[in-house]
DNA sequence: CTGAAAGCGCTTACAG
DNA sequence: CTGAAAGCGCTTACAG
């Protein structure tokens, strides 16, 4: 492999004066001389090698992005849609600056503490976060720039960027009450374990609150799974004789269930039962009738953690701040106005 | 931060112990001294600088992740639902065998052989090639292991791991054919451009064949893109006065598309028109019907490669191997029996 | 079983 | 504008 040495050696000049091209130092290099080192190091495709430098100047410009695994399973989050399309945006911005990614998943903290010194890693941008001890822990005890995605922290110092939940719950339902809509279902994986579905349901209940109107226990369908679980709420949905004419689901793959639920049932959607999701995933283009659902722009999400992370890598007192990004909705078929 | 020199100042005995301990030289290192190396490190969570590491050792247990960019952009192809999948099988196994997991998207070959260098990465693999000059330069001139995943180069020394699509093609259409279709149409984003839709083509004439039929010029939907392409398909098949009664689709969300058009049309699936997909994707479940469709084993994909990769690594003579994986049908609602 | 020395490829003060 | 020296944190032969 070549190096600095033999770079400098062929030009004449000591391996500092290398180096002072390689950084960019102009100020401390001839022009010529600076001219004839590029060529050299063109000439030879030349590299530095990123593990010496690194040595010295504790800095990798390695990004760590950071998974949680399922939960009970050394599984990883990356193939869920969203965890993907999150890290290729995040991937694209970072590469733009120069940075490297490297992706992490991982179970406790200490983990993610002992891979980041491993490699001196500049920051860390955590996507997925569960709701569990271990992200809390994780955002108290790292010494390096974190940025989390999806979760807030009112009582600790952090830097996040979240999505205005609550607006998107209230937007899902302003929206179905507006087409003059007043019985509303709510579904949700579990509505008071993750903050961010806590805050679309406090959205769908301020939003039903402003038409006079409160949440019905049996309307609410709690602690669905994914997978089965939108069947599952078409099935009850099906038996009930008092039926909502409306669903607020806080998840398109969710509302895609339940459609598909009630095109089994004899319910056709949104003639008898009118859909919302939330995400405007893939899916939701792809059914018929077409998902309505509340949009969020992924991009954008990363955009700014990318920023946000920048610059507390460069301000070593910027540890402490919360962007919390807007929501809206995106109307397809699957509503009807009543 | 805390080196091997202050957890050899501890213990008491040189960097050199220490360093045969972090790097189980058991038969240098007498047990009671590595169990007292052991607990110090231990007690100050010690961890070695891989930076210091590989400067030395010339390999960084760095695998690359390689992506190649949307044609014209330099967005990052994670977004596909596949590349998530996929990547976040590969982080898994990868981790499993303590190696670190760097995302790169490329846009030229050189750009991977000089961040190949840049960190000493001990090997590389490739997710969804494209079909360009760029890759086939890659494969060629990289020095380290590059395993490419769903692409063959029949004249070139190569590691590969590829679906077999021509069976899956031929799969496909003999399961149309025992439900006894005999007007079976093919779409796909471009049949020529690319060897995996070329076989699947193959494969699918192959079917025809052994029923003693050809396909026919008006049945094959080239060049249909995936957004709108499988409406495009159902609009073309809703004009047509001697219409196919099935279709094989090269992707799921192709297929998905039709079904979406047909609807629209008045064309029921699979009454009027029965669809098969390729790939087994989470919309496959989600629509409705649900699609039947040719099902890969991802996870045994990651895994062959992972696998290949390792050997590689191992040994410098193993450059040339290629594995090509089986698919089945699995059956939803999407097809009918006449 | 243990250690002293050299060196991996670079950068950082410090001189000139 | 340029260079000689020291050193980042580790491993690799080589002695003992």
């Amino acid at each position: 492999m070549i190096t600095i040495k033999d770079i400098a050696a062929e030009a004449g000049v000591s391996v500092m004066t290398v180096s002072n091209v390689i950084n960019h130092n102009h100020a401390r290099v001839s022009p010529a001389t600076e001219q004839r080192i590029r060529d050299i190091m063109e000439k030879y495709s030349y590299v530095p090698n990123m593990a010496a430098r690194s040595l010295i100047s504790k800095s990798s410009r390695i990004i760590a992005v950071l998974l949680p695994m399922w939960h009970g399973s050394t599984a990883s989050m990356l193939r869920d849609p969203y965890a993907g399309q999150l890290a290729g945006y995040l991937e694209e911005l970072l590469r733009e600056r120069e940075y490297y990614v490297m992706l992490c998943s991982f179970e406790n903290a200490e983990q993610v503490l002992q891979v980041q010194r491993t490699w001196q890693m500049d920051g860390m941008i955590l996507i997925l976060p569960h709701e569990d001890p271990v992200t809390r822990e994780l955002v108290q005890k790292t010494q390096k720039p974190l940025v989390v995605i999806d979760r807030r922290y009112d009582d600790l110092e952090t830097l996040s960027v979240c999505l205005d939940d609550r607006a998107g719950g209230c937007l899902a339902t302003q929206y179905l009450l507006k087409k003059g809509h007043r019985k509303i279902a709510f579904a949700a994986p579990s509505i008071y374990e993750s903050s961010v579905i806590r805050d679309r349901f406090e959205g769908y209940r301020a939003a039903l609150a402003e038409y006079g109107l409160t949440e019905r226990e049996d309307w609410l369908f709690d602690n669905v799974s994914l997978q089965a679980g939108g069947e599952a709420v078409a099935e009850a949905i099906s038996r009930m004789s008092d039926r909502p004419t409306a669903v607020v689901a806080t998840e398109d793959l969710l509302a895609c269930g339940i459609i598909k639920g009630c095109q089994g049932r004899g319910i056709q959607v949104p003639m008898d039962l009118s859909v919302m999701g939330f995400d405007d995933s893939m899916p939701a283009r792809l059914i018929t009738p077409g998902l309505t659902t509340v949009a969020q722009d992924i991009r954008e999400k990363a955009d700014q953690s990318v920023k946000m992370l920048m610059r507390a890598i460069e301000d070593p007192s910027f540890r402490n701040d919360h962007r919390v990004l807007g929501v809206r909705v995106k109307e397809r078929q699957s509503v009807r106005e009543l």
